[in-house]
DNA sequence: CTTTTATGAAACCAAATGGTATCATGTCAA
DNA sequence: TTGACATGATACCATTTGGTTTCATAAAAG
């Protein structure tokens, strides 16, 4: 219930469309700090800015390949989201419940 | 794959711990104002402007009882971030996918 | 009617955030 | 080596954000 660090950093990765339209991009292919750039009409330093904002939030992995920096999606990184949300789940069956128990007790 | 607004909302709602606390608190009875605010730190003012932002972002829902505002948790409130989510079940699958196929290669 | 009580709203403030420009560094190619 | 290219890092700036304080309003209690 508290709020682990690791959490934060990716909620916090997540709020910004820049970042999650990256994501989105990532998902297709593996891309450089350049090649992501190019679809922003914004400087490399702003785009690199959110790529470690990413990074910290671990939603992505960053590789060193000669002089560039290839940007990985990392599958394991929206784990933290999934477990938070499913801390709700109990909240949708326990709604789900009373309503179905108020329909039997209208038949009665 | 564009940012709807209402995602947008959503993601900036649950960015802040102060508010994804409050939904936990939520998860067990619906709550008034005065009664979030007993448990924090801060004046009724800020988590007032915290419930607004949950309100829309869709996850909460306010109800006006007498002179009181009744804050109650939104199932489908986190909709959107599913949905979004979703969108990467794909990409989950593609590696799948891949690793499988390596490891057929490797064993002919 | 008067007094609490619960909230709404606005002005204000410090810190975080998203962005820029600039310069330094490391690597590939000639 | 020299030059071009991709990135790292820093300082700086405007806006947003999370917070407070203060005052106004509306409903419940006496």
């Amino acid at each position: 219930m508290p709020d682990t660090p690791t959490s934060q950093s990716v909620f916090r990765a997540l709020a910004d469309p820049t970042r999650r339209d990256i994501l989105v991009m990532l998902r297709g292919r593996d891309l450089t700090i350049a090649e992501v750039s190019e679809n922003f009409d914004m400087t490399r330093a702003a785009v690199k800015k959110h790529l470690t904002v990413l990074s910290d939030g671990g939603l992505i992995h960053m590789t060193t390949r000669g002089r560039e920096r290839v940007n990985s999606l990392n599958p394991a990184g929206i784990g933290p989201v999934r477990d938070w949300f499913s801390y709700f789940d109990g909240f949708w069956d326990d709604r789900l419940s009373e309503l179905k128990s108020a329909i039997e007790k209208d038949r009665q």
